[in-house]
RNA sequence: GGUGGGUUGGCGAAGUGGUAACGCGGCGGUCUGCAAAACCGUUAUCCGUCGGUUCAAAUCCGACACCCACCUCCA
């Protein structure tokens, strides 16, 4: 069985066999560092992470790459106005990156390049494009890539010259400079209170599609396996990256291109004049970064999602029920008296573990999540159905591990929860009401239930016995 | 104008040829002193409209309607 990615440079689903055996060079377009980073970024981040841990899941050996862009318009822009250096600003916007993006379990990047660190290999690798001819600077200090040369721009995007031209009149923003209107710039001359490095053609900065093409080189090669990103990248920055990285190397860039879907707020795009934008920051105070994880990763990656607080409610009950399958499989494995699998029990964990595969496949067809997940609860379910209080311990550790297997490569139910020990006051309080309840008196059991309650404590009288959570 | 995507139960959402996953909600039930929670069962004769191909279509083809995205620095 194989793993299929729908890949936008074939417009299909292609079988996923990466250059090097066993190995996979990913590359993720990561934020702009002017700002904290929003809802929608936070979906890239999640399904680009469940993709990398379902690689990892799947035996690879995964280098996952992820860029900070640390310079460009909008950080000298904001910089400006907040009356800090491009660099302050952008040293807080990433700490604020790797604190944010932790409540949402997103693993840290293998490498984590901001471009700035990189100033040389992209002055590097525009002298080679000079060299080859891609290229020419223009008085002014910019550089642009020549994209008449690049006989197949817009082979990602599917778009060609001509079409672009006709289509973009308007919008083109004429530079007697540039030899044709799509050229765009590697190398931004220099200009008064900006920040600049030292070039061949003149002090400037690198324009924002080089970064990527010389971070992805330096850190994964001429050719990587994976590039991704957020749809509207494709057009032009990833169409650039290619153009840029082909010409300079005469290999092809990436072999899988694969883009999320935008998220939308409440059924319209997000935008700060609408007022709907949210940051990460702002979520996780509202809802449990595992619920938005879920959340996010219950749509398609390929679908556009909205992002409806309504719907986010739902999911939150959703987990809680993967959660009690943990709970109920915790307090099995800890309180009943059978130790080992009988033989009967034994089937029964075959019989469950069936959904590993079930779960596999779904995620070999281009990450179906929803599927996944799907498979989770349904995993849940017959967990539900088949243990009981007299289940062996090895029965219950063995459901939940497979269950905790399967949902970590989602990257859910990781969190320990806090299974066992109440401390000594409120485990005394639970006893005085248990004993309480023994003499039927109600009044003093109702009692501490309430007074528990305002310690936040809550508690659940199964028929396993009482349980107690966090609120 | 160009390119691409979408339309599945009350709300979301999988499903690309063999007769509709999954979650929430609703309904019924189990448990319970009560409550809450939990758990179990159930919930679309049908997949935007019309036509076609096929033994068989939500799934393929053709129209039509509506929605959305991208078309120079927004994930």
């Amino acid at each position: 069985m194989a793993i299929r990615i729908y890949n936008d440079l074939t417009r299909q689903k292609d079988e996923f066999i990466p250059l090097v055996p066993g190995k996979v060079s990913f590359y993720n377009c990561g934020p702009t560092v002017y700002d904290y980073f929003h809802i929608g970024n936070g979906r890239n981040f999640v399904v680009m992470d469940g993709i990398r841990r379902y690689l990892i899941y799947r035996g690879f050996d995964v280098t996952f790459v992820q860029n900070f862009t640390d310079i460009d318009d909008r950080m000298i822009k904001r910089a400006n106005e907040r009356g800090i250096t491009v660099r302050e600003l952008s040293e807080e916007m990433i700490a604020a990156y790797r604190q944010d993006v932790s409540a949402f379990n997103v693993m840290e990047a293998d490498v984590h390049p901001r471009a700035t660190d990189l100033i040389p290999e992209q002055i590097a690798m525009i002298a080679e494009l000079i060299e080859k001819g891609y290229a020419y600077a223009v008085p002014g200090g910019d550089v642009y890539f020549r994209v008449a040369k690049k006989l197949d721009y817009g082979k990602l995007s599917h778009k060609n010259l001509e079409g672009l031209v006709a289509g973009a009149s308007e919008r083109v923003d004429p530079d007697d400079r540039k030899e044709h209107p799509f050229d765009f710039a590697l190398w931004k001359g220099q200009k008064p209170g900006e920040p600049a490095w030292d070039a061949p053609w003149g002090a400037g900065r690198p324009g924002w599609h080089i970064e990527c093409s010389a971070m992805a080189r330096r850190y994964l090669g001429e050719t990587i396996d994976i590039h991704s990103g957020g749809e509207d990248l494709v057009f032009p920055h990833h169409e650039n990256e290619i153009a840029q990285s082909e010409a300079c190397n005469d290999k092809l860039f990436a072999r899988y291109w694969i883009h999320n879907a935008f998220l939308n707020i409440e059924g319209e795009k997000m935008s700060k004049s609408l007022g709907n934008f949210f940051t990460g920051r702002d979520i996780v105070k509202e809802y449990d970064g595992e619920v938005v994880r879920l959340y996010l990763l219950g749509a398609h990656y390929r679908t556009q999602l909205d992002f409806r607080r309504e719907l986010v409610e739902q999911t939150k009950a959703g987990l809680e029920r993967l959660k009690n399958t943990v709970a109920n499989l915790q307090h099995i494995a800890r309180t009943t008296t059978a130790k080992h699998l009988t033989p009967d029990e034994a089937e029964v964990l075959g019989e469950l573990s069936k959904a590993r595969q079930r779960f596999i496949a779904a995620m070999d067809d281009d990450f179906n999540t929803a599927g996944g997940i799907a498979e989770l609860f349904g995993l849940s379910r017959e967990i539900n159905n088949v243990l009981n209080p007299t289940s062996s311990a090895e029965l219950a550790e063995g459901a939940l591990s497979l269950l905790k297997e399967l949902a970590g490569v989602l990257g859910l139910l990781v969190k320990d929860e806090a299974a066992g020990s109440l401390d000594d006051e409120v485990q005394a309080l639970v006893d005085a009401r248990q004993a309480a309840r023994k003499a039927k008196n109600w009044a003093e059991s109702d009692r501490i239930r309430d007074q528990l309650n305002a310690m936040g404590i809550v508690l659940e009288d199964t028929p396993q016995g009482v349980r107690w959570k966090q609120k």
